[in-house]
DNA sequence: TCACGTAATGTGATAATATAACAAAACCCG
DNA sequence: CGGGTTTTGTTATATTATCACATTACGTGA
């Protein structure tokens, strides 16, 4: 599943599986939240989860529109905003782009592993690195909202194929 | 000195000094590295150093224009760019902005606390939050070669304002 | 010192990303 | 149904960033 498997976006796995579960779990969360997964936000997702990459806010509204919604800019952003407000998405700045959550049931502060061989994004658990960042910032009298952390390196099948 | 004190953005101090001094350690550095710290660029950083916060591409241009640079957005950014890769200023991609290194001397990674109140941001040591990242993405087999860490909150002086 | 290759700069044009503002439609709740 | 709120669609524009190419400055070795 899953949650139980952060590096999926490094292996193989069922993914209409996980796209089919990541959605169940949207709707559960949105209902829970008493907000609504209307259907360009749920489309917005599925195209997020289908994709299992990184996408800007122009490549999904490209895809948006030509499920007959919208075509332009705000369409997108609106629907994005929702989805990472919800934290059923996340927002790579890095990449000036956004990826479906892999687990959003979870209570989690994740970390990003950007491959630059093969552009896949992993989200990674990141409860040790949220808690050594709290504790910097707790000895300069900062208290974090929220942040974000984003790496850039090579994962294991690129590495592999790089040697 | 700038590198003893990680929250500087937060605390009152000498400025001039702090300013100064990062200058003659770019300048160091620049010669050590073999690479020209041209007008143009030092006139950035010191644009940036004298700012002390994070600043737009294209702010940065507008004071190097005043100065009699050119006015189009290639010379700030090749500026910027150039100041990022010798470790003298970094990008915020949170913010879209770039800010002077408080400690370029040091060999570091750093990670950066950001105000919603005021805006400031500091560059604290984030040795532990790299460790913390590092050992995650180990753990995936991914190799970090750069990262970026960026946390938004408030700081000490807004805290206290705002009770 | 001067010819040559390389690096840096200036400039115009344009690409890519993101938001503002407002009208129309859909939804919810009484 | 009626009235307030949320969501969507659309036009327009703001903001951030890069490309391409001509020109100038620099550095090095003959």
């Amino acid at each position: 599943m899953a949650q139980q498997d952060p590096g999926c976006a490094f292996t193989p796995h069922d993914h209409a599986n996980c796209t089919g579960e990541a959605l169940q779990q949207a709707e559960a969360i949105c209902a829970e939240a008493g907000v609504r997964l209307t259907p360009v936000r749920r489309r917005a997702l599925e195209i997020l989860l289908e994709a299992h990459r990184a996408m800007g806010a122009y490549d999904v509204l490209e895809r948006l529109a030509a499920d007959g919604f919208g075509h332009q800019p705000p369409v997108a952003y609106r629907a994005l905003d929702f989805l990472v407000d919800q934290g059923l998405a996340h927002r790579i700045r890095r990449l000036n782009a956004f990826t479906a959550c892999t687990h959003p049931a979870d209570a989690h502060a994740p970390i990003f592993l950007i491959c630059e061989g093969c552009n896949a994004v992993a989200e990674a658990p990141g409860q040790r690195v949220r808690g050594a960042l709290d504790l910097a910032a707790s000895e300069l009298g900062f208290a974090i909202e929220r942040a974000n952390v984003e790496a850039l390196g090579t994962c294991p099948s690129c590495r592999e194929a790089r040697a």
